[in-house]
RNA sequence: GGAGAGGUGGCCGAGUGGUUAAAGGCAGCAGACUGUAAAUCUGCCCGCGCAAGCGUACGCUGGUUCGAAUCCAGCCCUCUCCA
């Protein structure tokens, strides 16, 4: 483990970014120089991206923070291809109309985390759609296909997996990788971007992109990857009973991403206070030392501080209130999820409505086993027509009835 | 093009004519215990309906049968081997 000399990895190191490193004193030095201009890619395959990207923006940040140049690479063009990897089959074919909408969907998120302009710092979005969607097929092959072999693609892992088990792999999909790789040398072209940054996952695509850029121009650039987020079970981060973990504010609101986060395991929160707010190293030492029931108090903090982030201040504020009314004192907070049920509704539709469950089936099921409670009394009657009230489902849903 | 194997609920995976809304596992939800944590134990886990009941479901379309995820035919898709 070396000492680094640059901010950027002396920062990104402190705040648990980084996984792995193509060349570190390479980068290291290239920072002390020089402001370097590093990209990230973001698949465009839902309407919003979720906690699971939250590493990869927040390193962009950091990337800013330390004075260098973060680009925000939106695969319009890769995402017409598909990812293989992480995946079993490969998943349906993305229309152009899709593609365009989750593109203007996600890119609102990221002016919450960068400063985005005409400056030396300032961060850039683009589209791979851009140059992917020009490419000519026969030029490509012999300017770019020519560096790659068969031989060692398929002993990538997004690859191999597929062919383990059996799965079918389509030449479509097969080609992510050399798309990605070409990605890097366009913008090293385009932008003189030095450095990709991604995934523990992307490290083989990320080292293609690398080689292919030395090939062909001769150019020296770089790779980090970022540690895999777990949960502490080893499950992936970001799944709730609602789904993902979606930053987009019309599809999580901002009240249940705050929750989100005060929900962190013990285990998991200096982690996430160091990579996901900008709370100072010292003060984050300070809460996560916390012990027993105070640690709550840092998961306040992070979920505080997260929100914040994402949808501002004041929501998270409102956020935090709410929840200090409806779990510290058993009242009802602003905030909380609000349906109009008019002159009345039963009420395994109203728990239907507010998304606490995924049917009324379930919502009947609940009630029998006795999860449900309006104003904290246990409802037992399933066919209960409901006005108005708080309105609970377990310990952490909580919504209001209204006329 | 040929031969063989296969396509089951979010995922994995049993099931070869009725007792199968379909074993088991994972994931998920809820209850207990707690701190809106973890671990553990328990319950639930296709949909509509207050309910009686009804509707869908084992790749697709037909057929055999009182009755089909299970048998037959055609089609679609996948894998393996061969050319």
């Amino acid at each position: 483990m070396m000492t680094y000399r640059s901010s950027l990895l002396k920062l990104l190191d402190e705040r648990g970014y980084i996984h792995q490193l193509t060349d570190a004193a390479g980068l290291d030095a290239l920072a002390q120089k020089e402001i370097v201009t590093a990209y990230v890619g973001f698949d465009a395959t839902a309407p919003s991206l979720h906690v699971g990207s939250l590493v990869q923006i927040m390193l962009l940040r950091r990337l800013q923070q330390a004075g260098h140049r973060p680009i925000v690479l939106m695969g319009g063009g890769t995402t017409k291809v598909g990812d293989p990897s992480g995946k079993d089959e490969a998943r349906k074919l993305l229309t152009d109309d899709d593609i365009a909408a989750n593109i203007a969907g996600i890119r609102t998120v990221f002016e919450r985390f960068l400063s985005f302009g005409d400056g030396p710092t300032d961060a850039v979005l683009v589209n791979n759609d851009d140059w992917l969607g020009k490419l000519d097929y026969v030029p490509f092959l012999r300017e770019v296909g020519r560096h790659f072999t068969i031989n060692r693609m398929l002993t990538f892992d997004s690859v191999r997996l597929r062919l383990d088990r059996e799965q079918p792999l389509t030449f479509l999909e097969f080609n992510y990788m050399i798309l990605q790789a070409y990605d890097f040398l366009e913008l090293s072209r385009r932008l003189g971007c030095r450095a990709q940054l991604g995934g523990s996952d992307q490290w083989g695509n990320i080292v293609n992109g690398i080689e292919l850029a030395r090939r062909i121009e001769g150019t020296e650039t770089f790779g980090v990857t970022t540690p895999l987020i777990t949960n502490p079970d080893g499950s992936k981060m970001g799944k709730t009973a609602q789904g993902a973990v979606w930053l987009n504010e019309d599809l999580l609101s901002a009240y249940d991403y705050w929750q989100f986060w005060r929900n962190t395991a013990d285990s998991s929160v200096g982690l996430f206070l160091r990579r996901f707010t900008d709370i100072p190293l010292d003060e984050v030492t300070r809460l996560e030392a916390l012990q027993g029931a105070e640690i709550n108090d840092a998961k306040v903090a992070l979920a505080n501080a997260a929100t914040a982030m994402l949808h501002g201040e004041e929501a998270a504020r409102t956020a935090a209130e709410t929840a200090q009314m409806t779990f510290a004192k058993r009242g009802v907070g602003d905030d909380l999820p609000t349906l109009s049920v008019g002159d009345g509704l039963n009420i395994a539709h109203a728990l239907t409505a507010l998304g606490f469950t995924q049917s009324n089936k379930e919502a009947k099921r609940k009630i029998a086993e006795g999860a449900v409670r309006l104003n904290d009394e246990p409802v037992t009657d399933p066919g209960l027509v409901v006005t108005e009230g708080k309105l609970s489902l377990g310990r952490k849903k909580h919504g209001l009835l209204v006329r």
